[in-house]
DNA sequence: TGCTTTCTGAACCGATCGGTTCAATATCAA
DNA sequence: TTGATATTGAACCGATCGGTTCAGAAAGCA
């Protein structure tokens, strides 16, 4: 509950962003209170990551059977999902050279597994040796997306930007 | 020269991250002359931001004879040239909803200006009506690689993801 | 009821935030 | 040399920063 609170305010307004008042505004609990569960600002902020990586629903989509472009294609479309405020992994990679440096790893752990994810979509389309360096490929396309949701892109147009890369995926020999 | 140093540092701290006293040391002129010369903090962000548009030495690439695929390919790739502090627009956009939101204008002004390069060398290759809606996929693919960077992402890292990119968009019907 | 444990509010810390004011100093032209 | 013009450093402003401390209120349990 105070993760999620917490999580909440990060995602607006990031680490440098957030003041200790936000944060106990945002949660119910004062500073006391969080300082006694957590290190400091940035211990909190890590937990609220974790937090957010360990929560993901739409992770699922890259499960459905059966494996395929689809999954690819419906996951990048749920990059509209968080609807004005981007990803909050890539908008907290801004912010992973300076003050919170213990994000990078947390941010790193997540962007491989859903590496793995997408290449097992991929590795049941095209031979495996590509597929390893598409999901690459495709991982940048979807930091692209989120990205740009700080711009408030409607849904139609990621859907549509989404379906252009994935044809383009499809193209290939 | 002032706007030069400022923009280093903003770039490299965002908005929120940077301090009057960073401003200072890194210009070499104290908090009055930077206020006898600028409105307030934003201003002087914001007139940053104008002077990194206005210097973008990899735009050029998108100018090259002949336009085409290559011209593309070799922009993207030019998106690990700012080494580990990613693309300064792309960076910003993390700060735009919240301190510094007269940033969104000039940003999208930019993304415009690009789209318009990348239609000018997809025309060249493929038909009309699909080469707008394809501009807008490499500007989503290009914000990822700038995102990216700032995982500190190698030259080769990045030019390899673009070519894929580019064999995927050649390939389409 | 008593006892313990948890949580809260407020005071306090030194430092820094963005921003203003102004007298002193440096610069330069006449 | 004189006088106008920039530029500086430092003092100062109220507010907020992240963080600590601790007495007292609240809650749970017996």
């Amino acid at each position: 509950m105070v993760l999620q609170k917490a999580l909440q305010v990060f995602w607006r307004n990031g680490f440098t962003g957030t003041g200790l008042k936000d944060l106990e505004d945002a949660t119910g609990v004062n500073k006391s209170g969080l300082y006694s569960e957590f290190k400091d600002k940035e211990d909190l902020f890590l937990e609220s990551l974790k937090h957010y990586f360990s929560n993901r629903p739409n992770r699922e989509i890259l499960k459905r059977q059966p494996l395929g472009f689809k999954n690819i294609a419906d996951f990048l479309s749920s990059a509209a999902d968080q609807k004005t405020q981007g990803c909050f992994a890539v908008n907290t990679l801004r912010e992973i050279s300076g003050p919170c440096s213990g994000a990078e790893d947390l941010i790193e752990t997540n962007r491989k597994i859903l590496a793995k994810l997408f290449e097992q979509n991929l590795a049941a389309e095209i031979p495996k040796p590509s597929s390893k360096a598409l999901a690459q490929v495709c991982l940048t396309f979807y930091y692209g997306l989120q990205a740009e949701q700080n711009l408030k892109k409607s849904r139609s147009t990621v859907r549509a930007r989404a379906k252009i890369f994935i044809e383009a995926l499809q193209a290939l020999p």
